[in-house]
Formats: C-alpha cells, structure tokens, sequence
RNA sequence: GGUCCCAUCGUCUAGUGGCCCAGGACGUGGCCCUCUCAAGGCUGAAACACGGGUUCGACUCCCGUUGGGACCA
C-alpha cells in the first residue's frame, strides 16, 4: 500500500443527519477501516446563515448512535477564513485566478442575452485579462480554467468521464465580501486534511472537474474520486421530507436498532453475491467500493422493517431490555421475570417500539380488555372453562407456577371437557392479556404470575 | 435550456460474452406447522426499457431512441 487512506464525511448542518448522509458516512467508514485508513468528520458550515449549532449536535449525535466512530475531527469551516485567503492570495499571485469587477447586474443581462439566443448562460471572461484594477469597485474572485482541450474525471465507481473544457466557464472562488465559494473550501480543506479518496453523493458529480483543476493549481494530484449513487423515494425522485421519515434520529424513534439501520443502508448500492445479512466486522471485511453499483436505488421501507425483525430476533433479551427504557420508561419488574417477557416477545416484534407496546400486560396489573374479543371470548359459552382454569391454577403451589405445570393443567381440561385447545387457551388468552394475540399462553401465565393470573380471571368472569 | 449520470422482477440486487428459457432478498398468492399472532418450512406469480450493430454466441461490449435523475443557471 503506498499511502495510508484518509477519507472525510463533510455535511452541512443544515438540517438533521440524513439517511443518504448516513449512507455517504457509512461508505466512508467502511472504505477507512477496511484499508486501516483514518475517518475524519467535517462540518461544512460556511453558510453561516443556514448553519445551526442544533444541526451539527443532531449529526454528531445520529454518528455517535449509528456507531460511526470518527478518527479526526469533528472539524469546522468557520474562522478557517483566514486560511482560504491565504490561497486565494497564492492563486491571484500566479497568475491562476484574477480580480473580476463585473457587477451582478451586468452579469444577469448577459446571461438573458445568451438565454434567449439559446446559448449556455457562461460567464465571458470580460475581466481575465484585465490590467488594471478599478479603485472603487470591489471585486470577486474567479478561478482561471482551461478554455481548450478536456478533463477526465476517472471515478472509482462511475468509471471515466470526459468533459469538454469549453463548457467550462471561470467561476468564482471568492465573493466581494470575502467569503470563498464551496468548490474552493472542499479543495482547501481535502487538501488541508491531506484526503485521499473522495466517496461521496453524485450529485457532486459535476462539481469534480472544476475541483481537479484547483487541485492542479496549488501543484497537488487529486485525491481518487468515489460518487455513489443518490437515494431516492417510492416515485423516484430525490429522496426528501415529503417521503416521510428521513432523519436517522427519525428512525431510532420509531424503535429501529442501529446495526439494522445500516445494514440496510449498505445494501442500497452495495453487495456481496447473495447475502443481506452482514455483521460490521464482515463488512468491514467485504467492503469494496468495486461492488457499489452505479444506479440509483429507492428506498423502502418495508424492507428495513423486515431487516430490524430479523435484528431484534437476533438479540438476547439482556441485550433489549435496556433500549426498552426510553419507549416503556423504567419497570419495575425482576430482571429475569423481564427477559423472560421479552424473549417471548421478541421474535414477534419488529421494532423495538412494538416491543415496549406488547409488554403491557406484564408490566401493568390490570389489562383492558378489548371490546371485540371480550364479547367473543369471555361469555357464557366459555365461562366453565375460566372457572376451571382459575380453580386448577390457584390449586398450583407457588413455586411450582411454570409454564410446564400450567400446561398440565390445561391439558387436563382438555381431556375432562372434551376440546380443543384453542376452545379454551383463547378466553384465558383474552382474560390475561385483553387481547388475541399474545405469545404461548402458558409461558404467558406463567410470566405474568399467579397473583396477577388470579386476579385478572376473577374480574373476566366477574364481567361475564 | 446546457452538461453529466443512470436503466435486470413492484422494490433492493446477483450477473464482468457461453454456467441464465436469468439467481437471492423484501413485498405478494397458496400450502404445511399451530392455543392466537408471529416465527419457521415448502411452493407460486413476477424482470434483462426499446431499436440497431459487434460476435459463432449477448443481460453482459458499442451506437442511437425513450424514460428517470443530478448539477449549472
């Protein structure tokens, strides 16, 4: 290997971490720790206006629960001003860039002419070879491109990309307030930061060849250029708000896991033959920017719903019941009564959200019963088996109410009653738990405890 | 409008000229299992945008058309 990789996730703090943004952070990450490179963090904050200090905490904190650990940074644009000067003045002084005094209304009217003569609307070069400065007119700065021949951009993913350097016009690198232009920043900070690969959105795509020509301004080789594919919604356009829900803290509040989240998302432009489930350690191990397809890829939602079920099987029940707390607050319940409750609930729960909703009726004593399942299932027909079932189970001793001596007396009944199952494990079922549907129903009583078991059959048959 | 990118089941994708009358996954239909619901198992429907080349042979290479997207204004 001859350098060491540097690569940088560089977000503007103009709105919460978004789930395309996650994806660029995620590649990078991958791409660094894969090669043993260094993952650096930049905050792109020059539009000061736009920029708040909630958004760059919201970024940092949807990396920080994603588990995207940065190695440097994280950096920030403002007060660098001074630096991006400094090479400005370098480029002024060689000859590279140029005073321009055009004012923006000269400009708009000349690009109306060249609008309606169907033209590209390109700046003319009016001030390129302009000798003399004008005293009382504060310029801007534009960047001196080549006017012939042609630029290629070699993209890692994208493959080669010619484009014709007459379509380029000199654009400004500097306003006439002193402010420096983002394609000037990206390269004085990628160049600053000593970045090796650039992997980022292709909607920057365009923004590359004018970036390689600043690099080869200040003497430097461009770094390697990696443009993935953009994120889009179910109609195909750019992925945004009105798609729903596109922040990643979004999605930790709908109950998502982390892992599943960005599992997800590296399935979205990259693979590995038929595989979809990937720990991190494994894609650290495959990642390759090879395997990064080159289309666009929509997002579903479906998908990462069915993705973080199979993550919330997956878990152990130590391991969810802390991640409960901030949907179900605190229990108050024994810590292996607990995860009792959650293992039995786990595999039937795709978010953790559903997880904290279904617990109810093991957290609280007393439980509603549905209105529906209450006149189907508690009624004369079956209150000889509630009877039955509240008898032989007060009968049980105390430290013998296990699912397996609770079986046993159900199966039992069945005998004595002549039915089936289902005949009387679906009004215990409604009795305990208010509702149909509910894990193993012996599991469930024995969970819920012989006290609450007790209670909960007096007050159905009380209501029949 | 100019420039650029993209194009395999509804969606994510495998496929790097013969292994493909196209494989996996989500979703969806059916069946099985079953105390309910999930899970699980089996099984079905579902795609190479179109038109030209290149080649003994194209999903794979080239050109064009169409359609989507991005950027610049």
């Amino acid at each position: 290997m001859a350098e060491d990789v540097r690569v940088r996730f560089a977000p503007s703090p103009t709105g919460y971490l978004h789930i395309g943004g996650a994806r660029t952070a995620l590649f990078n990450y991958l791409f660094a720790r894969h090669h043993n490179g260094k993952f650096i963090l930049r905050i792109e904050d020059t539009d000061r206006s736009r920029s708040t200090d909630e958004y760059i905490e919201a970024i940092i904190d949807g990396m920080k629960w994603l588990n995207l650990e940065h190695d440097e940074g994280p950096f920030r644009q403002t007060d660098r001003t001074e630096l991006y000067r400094q090479y400005v003045n370098r480029l002024l002084q060689q000859g590279k860039a140029y005073y321009c005094y055009c004012s923006p209304d000269e400009l708009e009217s000349k690009r109306k002419l060249a609008a309606a003569a169907g033209k590209p609307p390109r700046y003319g070069g009016t001030c390129r070879d302009l000798k003399n400065p004008i005293a009382e007119i504060k310029p801007t700065v534009r960047f001196k491109m080549p006017q012939h021949g042609s630029t290629v951009v070699d993209d890692l993913i994208k493959g080669k990309i010619v484009y014709e350097n007459s379509v380029f016009d000199d654009f400004i690198i500097m306003r006439s307030d002193d402010t420096p232009t983002y394609n000037f920043v990206v390269v004085v900070d990628d160049i600053e930061m000593g970045i090796t690969h650039i992997i980022r959105g292709d909607d920057h795509l365009n923004n590359t060849p004018k970036q390689m020509h600043i690099y080869e301004a200040f003497g430097k080789t461009p770094p390697k250029f990696a443009h993935l594919p953009m994120i889009l919604g179910s109609d195909k356009a750019r992925l945004s708000k009105r798609h729903g829900a596109t922040s990643v803290q979004a999605y930790r509040d709908m109950g998502y896991l982390p892992e599943a989240l960005l599992n997800y998302l590296v399935r979205l432009g990259w693979s590995h033959a038929d595989q979809e489930i990937f720990t991190l350690a494994e894609l650290i191990d495959k990642f390759s920017l090879e395997h990064v397809g080159s289309s666009a890829a929509v997002f579903n939602p479906e998908k990462l719903l069915w993705m973080n079920g199979e993550y919330m099987k997956a878990k152990s029940p130590e391991e969810l019941s802390p991640l409960i707390t901030p949907f179900a607050g605190s229990i108050d319940m024994d810590k292996t009564r607990l995860e009792k409750a959650i293992g039995t609930l786990q595999e039937r729960s795709r978010t953790i959200v559903e997880l904290a909703n279904s617990m109810r009726y093991y957290i609280e004593e007393d439980v509603v019963i549905d209105e529906k399942a209450g006149k189907k299932f508690l009624n004369s027909e079956t209150k000889p088996y509630l009877t039955a079932i509240l008898e032989r189970l007060t009968a049980i001793a105390d430290n013998d109410f296990t699912a397996k001596e609770i079986e046993a007396v159900f199966m039992g009944l069945l005998a004595e009653f002549g039915v089936q199952l289902g005949k009387i494990a679906q009004p215990a079922r409604v009795a305990l738990t208010g509702n149909t549907v509910s894990p193993g129903i012996f599991e469930v009583i024995e969970i819920v405890g012989k006290e609450w078991t007790i209670k909960r059959l007096q007050k159905a048959l009380a209501g029949i």
